[in-house]
DNA sequence: GCATCAGTCTAGACAGGGTCTAAATTGGCG
DNA sequence: CGCCAATTTAGACCCTGTCTAGACTGATGC
């Protein structure tokens, strides 16, 4: 969706409903937990882990308030969904623009700030549409 | 795997027996018609796409080849794995430097040269690690 | 205080892409 | 020709994610 985000985690707990409601999302007891977990610190997290979190924490959620909470932070620009490979989508909590590395081999997830990078003279894009985001992902092995 | 592809369609099929052999792939019937249909022209087709193809040519090859032989295909540089969501793997037969337009509301694929992109100063890789390949993907949408 | 109603949450069924397994088939080679 | 390894097959299976129907919640109006 290409949202603005300018959530800088680590936030404190008891600063998530503030947060929600400043993005225009109603508070629930699910989505401060949720929330409280992204935001803790600067990561990447999929559904899986969240959820795991959430037992971790004796709290829980079903997963389908996992999916869909994790979508609406999403849509609201909270998190940015990441697709690295076709086995899950992770959901990262760094605001910053920042593209990542991936290493192919056991699935983990480095961020590099964007400044690092150029990508310039981007062609024109195709008629009736409009740009959405970019992604740069270096993929890297273990050597 | 980053394996350099220098295979450029269209390929005839009767060509693409010397081309498996030439990538020290052992030449199979069903190898030869999902190698045809992928280098007809350059493409990105996915799993389900080479198996309806398949069965339109009056061939076929149960679920499990399909997905072993593009696998096989990918890892011998014949083709490019492209992920762009959780959905579905696409295999690329355009062995060119390319980026891709990802429209994100009906999932076409669109090419762009990497020449018209420049991705300079990558930062130093993560220590243990060595570089696989650069994907840039510009998400889209329609209007 | 209580009824109402939209929004949210839940369990579990379901969907779809992709993987695995065990057995059958094929093909290269002596 | 006969053998062994590689390949193919059908279908069960797995896993991430979606959908559904009903229960719950909480804000609002009376």
């Amino acid at each position: 969706m290409n949202v603005k985000r300018t959530i800088v985690p680590p936030i404190r707990r008891e600063d998530v409903p503030a947060v929600l409601t400043s993005l225009g999302i109603t508070v629930t007891a699910q989505r401060i937990e949720i929330g409280a977990i992204l935001l803790e610190s600067m990561q990447h997290l999929s559904a899986e882990h969240v959820q795991a979190r959430l037992e971790a924490d004796g709290a829980s959620a079903s997963k389908a308030t996992v999916y869909n909470t994790l979508g609406l932070f999403a849509q609201k620009g909270l998190v940015r969904e990441l697709v690295m490979d076709g086995t899950r989508v992770f959901y990262d909590s760094n605001p910053s623009d920042h593209f990542h590395f991936y290493n192919v081999d056991d699935g983990t997830l480095v961020d590099f700030p964007s400044s690092n990078v150029t990508v310039s003279d981007l062609p024109i894009l195709p008629l009736g549409t409009k740009l959405d985001k970019v992604d740069v992902v270096v993929r890297i092995t273990t050597k």
